[in-house]
DNA sequence: TCAGGTGCTACAGAATACGTAGCAAGATTC
DNA sequence: GAATCTTGCTACGTATTCTGTAGCACCTGA
């Protein structure tokens, strides 16, 4: 391999977005987000809602979430998006129609 | 915990988007195709961009990324998006600004 | 009282990621 | 034309993460 090819950057990566990237590249944490679309969902809805998946794995993505500000927990009602939430959902929502069409 | 948790969801989450999470919640696959944005990045080019990560794992997203068809590699000029890539990446352009408001 | 649901924890085994070292092949330099 | 550099990529031992199953404490309704 030999000419042409870009080393360096000239616009880097964001650290706000690159961590962003890494919390959003482990398993269920999008999913989750997506799930948590329409009214909130316990637990247990959420976990199935995701196909059964660990509830190990669910606590810490769940935890991750909240510490991020994205989820929020209401007694009695289960879990449901925060602002910042929703407004990750509205930027994230157009991959559906990208899923249609690409995959 | 009682009243009022929707247990069933009216509207499921499609397949294809369920496997395009699947994919996407994996470690730097996300970040590869960001840093996809410009100009084809060399192997070593995007190794550093994200970081210098390991090796393996990038070869492991470059071949999955390959084959979902949203990277491709151009011999003497490195790996770039595809068609396919470039939508996703125009999907995921708003992500930026999400992060730096809220992050 | 008891059956059923809830959120959540524990733990062993499997899969994945990390970090480092290094190889073969092509270009560059001397 | 030999040495050097850079390339894409592989190997492999260790560390982290995910999975699957079982089960506990709590609350509600019958």
């Amino acid at each position: 391999m030999a000419k042409g090819i870009q080393t360096i950057r000239k616009t880097k990566t964001s650290a706000g977005l690159a961590s962003a990237l890494d919390q959003f590249g482990r398993r269920w944490a999008l999913r989750v987000i997506w799930e948590l679309r329409g009214e909130p969902l316990s637990f247990r809805a959420l976990r199935t809602a995701c196909g059964d998946i660990s509830p190990s794995v669910m606590q810490a993505r769940l935890h991750e979430l909240r510490d991020l500000g994205l989820i929020e927990q209401i007694p009695g009602l289960g879990y449901r998006h925060t602002a910042a939430g929703q407004q990750l959902f509205r930027v994230l929502a157009p991959l559906d129609d990208w899923a249609d069409r690409h995959l």
